[in-house]
DNA sequence: TGCATTGTTGCAGTCTCTGCAACTTTGCCG
DNA sequence: CGGCAAAGTTGCAGAGACTGCAACAATGCA
């Protein structure tokens, strides 16, 4: 409910205010001292809010770093994943894009995240444990799919199925997502991307 | 050095039966309390090891209940998946399979690591985010073979196919793990199941 | 046996993170 | 406007994870 919230009142605008600085600040921390000679006790003098505020938007340390990614699917997009009828990786890496580029307005910040990321493979650990959590949701999603589209499918095949497909695509975005991000020129539609990605998956795996 | 160390001396043989202990105390308190009413505290009375040993031996809290799975990629299993003119991916999911089984010698804590895994799945977050550090290895590794195969290959793009062939293993990884598992009765070879992940991907990526 | 190497431990201290209880701000309605 | 309820922020105390250091113990080796 409150992450699609449309920020009317003050006290919305606040909170995302707040939180934008607080990511930025540690974002820029991070990039110059390293993820762990930083503290939360300089996150927030950065950015002006106490410890235990910083604990309450983000949890942990690295919190802040990573974003807000508690962004979950929206039903209608997981509608039209169900509802589709192309190349099952392809699509759900339109829902996972869709949800992504959704949840994250501030480009700005999404580059110094990159930098950062890139810097530190740790960090992309995080996210990927992270995601860990999303990704049951999404099995079961693929799962319903898969199990419409061939119900001759002994359950367990739905499942193994299920799980390569999102494995698939939990390991192609984040390279769909780079090359996105490099072919800034003419913010070329992610569409295309990822059908490219596709088709490189395709290649190795056929080989 | 010290991974595959034959256990000669009176010292390593010690290590080892204290890792032992430590990870199936660790695994035995997890299991009946829960991942976070878990200390280390705890788990240290119960292996009889100091506190400070244990951090010198895990790094972390979780590290009992992953295993030590520092364990590097073997210099000889690299070479072999160099040299190997193998499905790409299939060479280096035997690469990261000889690992594997390199550094599990002991069904029992397996046994266990799986059933908490299944009823905590934020460790198997942590698990994949340890991952995160070798697979820059591992794509390193990945690019020096693609290079060498296909010379005329520009580098960006030889980045980009190593990155997903990564992707790709590590994601069948865990399902070809999950499969061997089962059907623990013939203790089928490994390869077998490699190769049967390995086709189902084929046929999802290619439909 | 004696010495060098390696490993274990305790200690002091820093940092992350949590529950709780004030306190402050915002939203709202008469 | 004034005042009340809801929501948010903060400080504090404390548990627990983790580290560097220096003393101490065990092991390997000549």
């Amino acid at each position: 409910m409150s992450s699609v919230a449309p920020a009317s009142g003050l006290r919305e605008r606040n909170r995302v205010r707040r939180t934008r600085r607080v990511e930025r600040a540690s974002l820029e921390l991070a990039l110059e001292h390293g993820v762990d000679h930083v503290t939360v006790d300089m996150i927030c003098e950065a950015s002006d809010i106490s410890p235990r505020t910083y604990f309450n938007y983000f949890g942990t340390k690295e919190g802040a770093l990573l974003g807000l990614g508690n962004v979950p699917y929206a039903e209608s997009d997981i509608e039209v994943f169900l509802s589709a009828g192309g190349h099952i990786v392809e699509d759900l890496l339109h829902l996972v894009a869709a949800t992504f580029v959704a949840s994250e307005p501030d480009r700005d910040v999404y580059l110094m995240r990159r930098r950062l990321f890139a810097r530190e493979p740790e960090l992309q650990g995080l996210q990927l444990a992270r995601m860990a959590g999303k990704r049951h949701a999404l099995t079961r999603v693929v799962e319903q799919r898969i199990a419409a589209e061939r119900p001759d499918l002994p359950p367990a095949e739905v499942c193994d199925e299920a799980q390569l497909v999102v494995a698939v695509a939990a390991g192609a975005f984040p390279v769909a997502g780079r090359v996105w991000a490099e072919r800034e020129d003419a913010a070329e539609h992610i569409e295309v991307v990822i059908a490219d990605v596709i088709a490189r998956v395709r290649r190795i795996v056929a080989s």
